[in-house]
DNA sequence: AATTTTTTGAGGTACGCACCTCATTTTTTG
DNA sequence: CAAAAAATGAGGTGCGTACCTCAAAAAATT
C-alpha cells in the first residue's frame, strides 16, 4: 500500500495539518519542522495522490491552444485533433479551448496572449512564428504563472517551458537522404518549394536537406526555393521557368503546406519528366497521393500524439512533476505508401 | 460542471442508492427503473469519475506481463521498458508485475497463464508465438473475466482482446520497397537471414518483402532465408556459402533478432562487397550499427509506445472504456542515421 | 517573568464515488 | 385481501487529499 498523509504525520511525528501545511507550501511552519517532515516524506517514498488531490481541489486544469487559422490541410488537421482529444481530455479535468489567430500578424497573437493572463488559464500552447512582440509576451505569461509550451513549431529564445514537436533540420537532412537514395546514381537538379521562407521549419529543413545533398553536387544540384507566399500564379510562373531552364529536373522537395497546389502544377510536367517527390506532413492529399504514386515519401510527425504529447507537458508544468521525455519525444516519421496504416 | 451521481438521482427522480445499483450493475432495480436511470445519464451526459470511483474503490489494477526470457537485444529492452513504465505506472493506480517464460516450450507456458487465473490479475499481457496450449489458456483466462493482450507478436486466433503491435506483412514489404530503392539500378541477390522462421513475424515479414521485390525480378533475387536457430556456427557456414555460390550479393535482410551475430560474421564479406543492410527493431547494436553506417535502414516499432499502449489498452478493457484507436496504433517506423533521435 | 508572536494540533467539511445497512414503500403472489 | 417478496429510500462510512477554524503549546520578545 502507498504511504498517506496520515503516515507522514505518523513518521515524521507531526501533526495532519502540518504536513498539510508543508505539502502545500502554507505558511507558519518551521524551517526544522519542515525538514522532518520532508523526510519522512523521504523515506517513506511518499507520493501525492493527484487523483484524490484534484478532487479534493475540485480542480480543472484550463489550458488555451492559440492556432494559426489558416487553411493548409495541416493547420485544418491539427486544429481538428486539438478538438478530439479535448473531447477525451475532459474526462481528465481538462478544459482545452483554442483561440485562432491570422497568420503573419504578430501584433494580433501578443495581443491574444496578453488577454490569455488574468483570466484563470493554467497552460497556453502556442503554434506561431517568433518575434519580438511573442517573446514579450511570452515572458509576460510565465511571469503570471502560465505555463507555456510551443508545439509543430519551436520558439527556441523565448522563456516557454517546452517545445513539443521534431527537429527539423534533422527532418531535412532525412529528406535530403531519402532523395539521393530514391534517385538512385541519376544526376540533375532538385526543384524546392515552399510557401514562404519566413517560417523556420522551412528554413531549417531546406538546411538540412542541402547538407545531405552537399556531397553529391554537382551530380546532383539543389535549386533555390521557390516561393508563392499564397499566390498560386506566382508559384506556377516560377515553376515553368525552372522547367524551361533546366531540362534534367529529377526531383522535388516540398519543405511545407501546399502540396494540393504544388501537385496540380507538376502535373503536366510529371509526363515528361521521371521525379521523385518528397513532402512533409501526412495530410488527407498527401496521404492519397502517397497511396496513388504521385509523393514518393512523406517526412511527418504524429499530429495526434504532438497534441496529446502538449496536454501531457502542460499538465506536468502545472503540477511540476516530471515528464517522461521518451514518451514526449516526437518521431520524426518516414511514411511510404507501404507503411501507411 | 460536470454532472455527478446527485445529479442524475435529482434527473431520475429516484434516490443515489437506486442510482448507484444501476451505475454499478447491483441487483433490485425494476426494469423501468433502470431505464429511467440511463435515460438521465444519457440527457446530463454524466460519465463516472473514474479517478474518484477508483478512489472509492481503493482499486489497484493488476497486470501481468509474460515474456519471453531471451538475451537477445530487443527482448532485453522490452523487459526493461517493462520494468520501467511500471515504475511509472504505480502512480495511476497499477501494479505491473513480469513473469519470464522459457521461449519455446509452450507447455510451461501454457502453465504459467493458467496459473495467473485465480489471483487477483486483471489483465495478462503476452509476447509469445501461438499455439493450441497457448490459445486454451487465453480461452481460460478470458472465461475468468481476465483481459488479455498481445503484444509484438499477435495472436490472431485466440480470444485475446487486442494486439498492440505492427503489421508484419507491412513493414516486410516497408523493407523490401527501401530496398528497392536503396539499391538504385543495380541487379543480384539478397540474402536474408533469420534466428528461426518459426515466429510468425519473420514469416510474414518474409512474405511482405519478396511481395515488394518480386517485381524487379530477375533483376533482384531473393534467396532462401538462412536461418540459425541460436547456432552460430551454423549461421557462419551457411553465410559463407551463399557468398561463395553467388559472387553479386547486393543487400541484407535480417528478418529478425541476431544483427549483433550478423553483423560480425558478415565483416568479412562487405569489404569486398557493398552491401544494403536492412533489419528490424531498433537496438543498442541496430541504432550504433546506423550510425556508423554498416546498417542503412531498421525498420521498427517504438518499443515504450507498444509498453504504454498495452497498459493504456489493458486498463480500458478492465474499465470496459472505449480505447483511443489513433493513440493505440503503432506505427512502422523507418530510421535511418539521420531521423534516429 | 510576563507578554506577544509564532507554531502546532485537533477537528471538521468537502470532493465524487462505492458499498453497506435498515426501514419503508411498492409490487407480486397465494 | 393479507402475506410475502421485491424495490426503493435514507443515511452512514470511507477512499486520500485540500482547506478551514479555533484552541493550545511553544518560541521569541520585551
Amino acid at each position: 500500500m502507498r504511504p498517506t498523509v496520515n503516515d507522514i504525520a505518523r513518521a515524521a511525528g507531526v501533526s495532519l495539518a502540518t504536513v498539510d501545511r508543508v505539502l502545500n507550501a502554507r505558511p507558519g511552519v518551521r524551517k526544522v519542522t519542515i525538514e522532518r517532515v520532508n523526510r519522512a516524506i523521504e523515506e517513506l517514498g511518499y507520493v501525492r495522490d493527484l487523483s484524490a488531490a484534484n478532487l479534493a481541489r475540485r480542480r480543472t486544469y484550463r489550458f488555451v491552444f492559440v492556432l494559426p487559422e489558416g487553411d493548409s490541410q495541416f493547420q485544418r488537421a491539427l486544429r481538428e485533433t486539438v478538438e478530439e482529444v479535448a473531447r477525451h481530455a475532459v474526462r481528465e479535468r481538462m478544459a482545452v479551448n483554442t483561440v485562432l489567430v491570422p497568420p503573419g500578424d504578430p501584433h494580433h497573437l501578443a495581443r491574444v496572449l496578453h488577454g490569455l493572463e488574468g483570466g484563470d488559464v493554467e497552460g497556453v500552447a502556442i503554434m506561431a512564428p517568433e518575434t519580438p512582440h511573442v517573446r514579450d509576451a511570452i515572458r509576460h505569461l510565465k511571469e503570471h504563472g502560465v505555463a507555456v509550451v510551443s508545439l509543430v513549431s519551436d520558439l527556441p529564445n523565448t522563456e516557454q517551458d517546452h517545445f513539443v514537436g521534431i527537429d527539423n533540420i534533422a527532418a531535412g537532412r532525412t529528406a535530403g537522404v531519402l532523395m539521393r537514395r530514391f534517385l538512385g546514381g541519376s544526376s540533375g537538379k532538385i526543384l524546392v518549394l515552399g510557401n514562404t521562407m519566413i517560417l523556420r521549419e522551412s528554413v531549417e529543413r531546406r538546411l538540412g536537406f542541402d547538407a545531405a545533398l552537399i556531397e553529391c553536387y554537382p551530380r546532383i544540384e539543389v535549386l533555390p526555393s521557390i516561393e508563392w507566399r499564397d499566390d498560386p500564379e506566382l508559384l506556377e510562373r516560377n515553376v515553368r521557368a525552372a522547367f524551361a531552364s533546366y531540362d534534367n529536373i529529377i526531383g522535388v522537395y516540398v519543405t511545407g503546406s501546399g502540396n494540393r497546389l504544388f501537385s496540380r502544377v507538376l502535373a503536366p510536367y510529371r509526363e515528361e519528366h521521371e521525379l521523385v517527390y518528397i513532402a512533409h506532413e501526412l495530410t488527407e492529399h498527401t496521404r492519397a497521393a502517397l497511396i496513388g504514386g504521385s509523393i514518393d515519401v512523406v517526412i511527418t510527425q504524429d499530429i495526434g500524439h504532438v497534441v496529446r504529447s502538449t496536454l501531457r507537458v502542460l499538465r506536468a508544468k502545472v503540477d511540476r512533476t516530471e515528464i517522461d521525455a521518451a514518451q514526449e519525444r516526437i518521431r520524426i516519421d518516414i511514411i511510404l505508401k507501404e507503411n501507411l496504416t
